[in-house]
DNA sequence: TAGATTGTTAATCGATTAACAATC
DNA sequence: TAGATTGTTAATCGATTAACAATC
């Protein structure tokens, strides 16, 4: 692997590929081509190559690459070949959606808490889960060592519920709310907001 | 407005200043700058600049900008200053969620269908739906001329599901199936898929 | 007037693409 | 060998930034 900076515009497409690639070997397929891959993820058969190449000659010259390997190899450099435990934090429906979702086990991430501070909620069985009182949640996160949080408390509450998780060691924040959070550079944050992707499709509408 | 081609990259930066101004309205604030802007959404105030000079001069030197006005000018540019119907296709934990979420209604959406082909689920009540069944989906959208959907089906149904909105006339698809759509260019697709964003963060962890 | 901030230009920076030698 | 496809270079293309005149 590379030791140099890798711009962020590539890992961003990593995650891509390897979905991708993860599709093909349940499909059967041993090999695929930069040709073959850019058809199905809409990705420029050239930039496939040359993200992959930023991190080692993974493919071979006459046949292209190895499904299996080039996954292995995707996961090593994503951290994903291992298991990273999740917390939510919000236990309204996306909450509950996302705390039972089955598909995130083989892509190397398991839920493990759920948390909320309505009385009403807290002590609640959701799928295999209790709700937590986020009362416990600093403390509770920190001692579990979980650097991986899912937010999905409503956009009032994101930030004060932000401070807390970067205070419990939390270094991940997949960010439900509809707010930009505002965050040390050292913290990584996605965003996900279904309004803004509608907005951004509305735009070349009609 | 002008009439050249601005860049996609541009537009999909509009709805998070729209966003970041209605959060601001919202407080009561009535001027903002590019450079109090850009400390909310984490884009540089030149850019921010840039961008909204793509489509006119809505700003004033030594004042900045009007709340409400340029977010009525950015609402007009994305074409949501209207209403939109939009139909949820796939009536899971995910499907529910989205069909009774609240935050659609003051950014343009309005959920007005929800379909799955579980002959459990449908005509059950999920909110103030009743779930419909997907075999009368492609009349249904096309007689009420729905041209956006959030499609919550499992992957190895959404390209099949895809192919009949399209038939049906939706011109843009907010596909949550962790799969890569297959569309003609014509079509709009956004994909969210919470396991790629949180992959696009493990690589910069520990 | 003095201070602030826009809109825009030109310079810089970075990302994508095309092409092809190397080689399986 | 012939065909295919990688990894990489150089060229192109596009996006971002810095700077500042204009002006509120």
């Amino acid at each position: 692997m590379n030791a140099d900076k890798v711009p962020d515009i590539i890992i961003g497409r990593l995650p891509v590929y390897l979905r991708a690639l993860q599709r093909m070997a349940e499909k059967g397929m041993s090999t695929t081509s930069s040709q073959e891959l850019s058809a199905h993820v809409g990705i420029s058969a050239a930039q496939i190559r040359k993200d992959i190449s930023q991190f080692g000659e993974f493919g071979k010259q006459g046949t292209g690459y190895s499904i299996l390997f080039l996954a292995d190899r995707l996961r090593e450099i994503l951290k994903v070949n291992r298991m990273w435990d999740v917390a939510v934090v919000g236990a309204g429906e996306l909450g509950h959606a996302l705390s039972r979702y089955q598909g995130f086990t083989d892509r190397g991430f398991c839920v493990v808490m759920l948390f909320d501070n309505d009385p009403f909620k807290i002590g609640r069985n959701v799928g295999e889960f209790v709700v937590e009182d986020s009362a416990n949640m600093v403390e509770r996160i920190r001692g579990a060592n979980i650097k991986i949080v899912m937010l999905t408390v409503p956009a009032a509450a994101a930030q004060a519920v932000a401070d807390k998780l970067i205070q419990a060691g939390v270094k991940a924040i997949l960010n439900y709310a509809p707010i930009s959070l505002n965050v040390p550079d050292t913290i990584h944050v996605q965003h996900i907001d279904p309004a803004i992707h509608l907005q951004r499709m509305t735009y070349y509408l009609t």
